[in-house]
Parts: structure tokens; C-alpha cells; sequence
DNA sequence: CAGTATCCCTTCCGATACTG
DNA sequence: CAGTATCGGAAGGGATACTG
């Protein structure tokens, strides 16, 4: 566990603050695994839809950040009515590995997680 | 990449919105592996100090809810004055292997990701 | 359809002061 | 030393209305 993690010291040079400043919001991991699921492009609504929650206004700031930054590609067509299709670049197929890494450990601790953390309220209440 | 994330409609069974909850904020991750690093149990101070720029409230908030996930372990000595030690739990190390891929994966690619960014600012710019 | 623009509420978090 | 309490600014993000 000595290798990467350990300089976020340098603020600015850390990978981990990079990762949690970028790809820490409620939003960008859930489109990034949307898009990769695909291996077709889809269109805005389609992402929308398949998230369930996510309001218009987040989906789009989420996909300009996530463009921006070159994880997803944005295909225009001038159409009428307009069609507009994301695709993850290669680039953000190559952090899916390490999300699903992240979501593995997680569906196999939350529920001694959520455990955990009941007992810990109750002898909180009770102190 | 089908196999644990991709359920994440369930919203309150989605591994992924889980660790997003309670790991996506500012700091978790990091105490984690400032603790993670270490092999002897930590002092409040020291934690704060290695961290730099974490404020002593967010580090009480943060060690709290790490503890009550049963992530971090908490070692109080009734002394004048106090002392308290923090220790990573064999759970939390379990997800330090996780960050690290994360970690990897952003110290190889950040630059190029600052570098898109910055040509997909100066296009925006341009139109 | 795929956005933009605006409003506004909530949460996060830092600063500061105080305490056993 | 290791907290707790309080305040207030800033950011995140939802709801709604509008548009090419």
C-alpha cells in the first residue's frame, strides 16, 4: 500500500485529491458506468432516463465536466428535432475497472457496514 | 464490467451510491490513508498535522462517521491530558486497495486529463 | 430533444471561541 | 490534547420555466 497514495501533501500534485475534486460528486461515477455499460453511444434522454433521478440541469453539467475532461465524447447531430450522443472514450473505460474495484468491496461489506453503524448510534443514545 | 454496477436504479441497494455517501466528501478517503499508512495507532494531532490542511472540526466529523462505519477504530486513555489513538480496522484496510488502483489510475492520467481540459476551455472560449 | 437560465434551499465546511 | 458549539460564507444541486 506504499506506492501511490501517499505525497497528497502537494496539494496539488495528489492523485487522490484529483480523483475526489473531479469524480466525487453526487453524480459523474453513475453516468461514467451508465455510458460504459453501453457499447453504443446513447442519447441525453436515454442517460437520463436510465439514471432515474438525475435532474436535466445535472446531467448536463455531469457530461460537460466529464467531456471536458475527456472521459466521454459528445456527438452532435443538426437535426430537428435534435439528437445529441455520449459515448465513454477510451480514457474513461480504463477507470471503470478501478470503480468496479470500489463497488465490489462495497456490496460485499454494506450491509456489515450498516450494522456497524446502527450499534454505533444506539450506544450513542444510550451514552 | 457487468457485474456490480450496474443496479444502481435500486437506489438504496446500489453499491456505488453507498460508497459515494459515505466516502465521496472531502476528507474520508484521505484519513483512511493516513491511517492506512500507518501501522501503529494515531493521535488526533498527528492525523491533522499529516493532512495539512483538514480543520480540526471536519477531522472529529470525519473519524466519527469512519468509526461508526467500523472503518476506523477509536482508542480513548483517560489521562490529563487526554489522549486518543485512531487505527485503520481490517475492514478499512480492505478498501485501501481499492483507492490505490483509483489512486494509480489518476497519477497516470491527470496530466492528460489537465491537458484536455484546458484545450476544451480555450474551444469554448473560442465560440 | 436537448439543452439554458434562474431561483432558492440545503448541505458542507472553515473560522473562531470555548472546555474537561 | 482532543475535543464541542456556534456562526456564516460558499458550493451543490433540485424545481421550474423557457428555447432553438
Amino acid at each position: 500500500m506504499k506506492n501511490k497514495i501517499e505525497n497528497f501533501h502537494d496539494h496539488n500534485n495528489c492523485p487522490i485529491r484529483h480523483v475526489l475534486d473531479r469524480l466525487g460528486d453526487k453524480w459523474s461515477i453513475l453516468v461514467l458506468i451508465t455510458l460504459g455499460s453501453k457499447k453504443d453511444p446513447t442519447r441525453f434522454n436515454e442517460v437520463m432516463h436510465e439514471i432515474g433521478d438525475i435532474s436535466q440541469k445535472m446531467l448536463t453539467v455531469t457530461l460537460r465536466t466529464l467531456e471536458a475532461d475527456g472521459l466521454v465524447s459528445r456527438k452532435h447531430y443538426p437535426e430537428i428535432p435534435p439528437r445529441v450522443e455520449y459515448a465513454i472514450t477510451d480514457l474513461g473505460a480504463s477507470l471503470l475497472p478501478h470503480i468496479d474495484g470500489l463497488a465490489g468491496w462495497a456490496a460485499k461489506n454494506m450491509d456489515a457496514i450498516a450494522k456497524t453503524r446502527k450499534k454505533f448510534v444506539s450506544k450513542q443514545k444510550a451514552a
